[in-house]
DNA sequence: GTACACAAATTTGTATACAATGATGTGCTC
DNA sequence: GAGCACATCATTGTATACAAATTTGTGTAC
């Protein structure tokens, strides 16, 4: 039958599943910046598989708006514009409070272990300096509570949404303004302890609306880097 | 080899892309029904081109949910079960009466016209039976107003929901209710024309509950058509 | 020295060949 | 005749080969 072994021979999962997967992880952590470009020859060889598997990851990629397929281009990490930026975070305004309601009615225990986990580990990555990983770790957070709320559909939507967010936090997070989201997620933590869904709906709102405050989102040139981009269009003033 | 497309001389989109637009249509117009196998090797003849394209247009209507496709047995148009039929109602009741408020504060000229003429198509199919085509015209009406919103991210979800919806109607439609919209959707092009926001926000609502009610969610196994797998489930007694 | 034009090289787009998995059919055992 | 084992077939999964397009490099004219 089934037993989950994680490097098992028979793969359950298809390897472009796995490709994709490593490189949404890649991108989440900032590991690979926005515009940089994801040449299909280059991962075959990484990953040591065929460009048709590549291909397939990148397209899934695509579907989800992480990265820009250009025709005979190539593909490219997205850079959302800032005007995409206000709708992403516009979107979670809109959707999020709800879900985090919906989950608050339905939290069970193990859940409440888990959001503990997450927090505490993002809490150590933030300690540790890799502000990456804690960045990924902070969106699972949210993830995790819409996986809570039970409901597939608007759990999807949170998930591709909160994959733009990362990017979008890479290009416009404000520098000055710390990463420190251990209080709000503390305070949602709680409220789906007690059960409490209009407290959940309140905070979720609440820092949403932080986070989309903490971006710097005046008019300004994306940060295209890497490559000649970099250089044909006009310098951020930095 | 390629004597299917008309007018194609220089494919500005991608032929996986013109392969998946074929193919969304037809699950929309209900000419493909939901359970249908979708071959590649099949698919690939009709519409003359390799496997290699037929698959990345399986993959794009999968990630649409258009389409299940399952390890090493292919590609089945999906067949939403009654949790996911209402998933799908309650986020488009939470996600389009807003978006229609969007719409109705921006909504031009050019757009009304649109949108009028929408009414009248779907009106048209309807009268000479064509219940397929009435169903994708209504479609795009809701999909006409995510457009007008002008909220991409917003569009793109509403876009998927709708999609969805067909294949749900598809499955659940209670038959002996007409498909009668002709009447809401009237309502709102006119609120649309005034510009009240809040009256095109309730009308939306309503609309969409209304829809959802039609719908016959009760108990009983989805009926899985064609081939044995209609043989291999219980009746659906009707 | 700059700008344009053309050629080489790299990269993506598509088709096809082969391998692997699941489905079907046949024959043997009991 | 029922049930299982194995061979055969069909279909999908992956790799590779070739075509098309873009980018890069070089040479020449002015």
């Amino acid at each position: 039958m089934s037993e989950h072994v994680p490097n098992a021979p028979k793969p359950e999962t298809s390897q472009a599943e796995t490709v994709a997967s490593e490189l949404t992880l890649a991108i989440h952590q900032h590991r690979v910046l926005p515009g940089t470009k994801l040449g299909e020859d280059d991962l075959a060889e990484i990953y040591g598989v065929s460009r048709t598997i590549i291909r397939a990851a990148l397209q899934s990629l695509a579907h989800h708006q992480l990265v820009e397929i250009r025709r005979n281009r190539g593909a490219f990490v997205a850079q959302p514009s800032i005007r995409e930026a206000h709708e992403v975070f516009e979107a979670r305004v809109l959707l999020e409070p709800g879900v985090a309601r919906r989950a608050a009615e339905r939290t069970k225990p193990d859940d409440l272990a888990l959001l503990q986990r997450h927090i505490q580990d993002e809490h150590a990555a933030l300690a540790s300096g890799d502000r990456g990983a804690a960045l990924h770790l902070s969106g699972l957070f949210h993830i995790e509570i819409a996986r809570i709320a039970d409901h597939e559909t608007l759990a999807g939507f949170v998930e591709i949404l909160i994959a733009r967010s990362s990017l979008i936090i890479a290009l416009y997070w404000r520098r000055e303004s710390a990463l420190c989201e251990k209080h709000a997620h503390h305070a949602l933590l709680e409220a789906l302890r007690s059960g409490d869904g209009v407290a959940a709906e309140e905070l979720m709102h609440s820092h949403l609306v932080d986070l989309h405050s903490a971006l710097d989102l005046r008019e300004r040139p994306k940060p295209a880097r890497s490559l000649k981009e970099a250089l044909t269009a006009p310098d951020t003033g930095l």
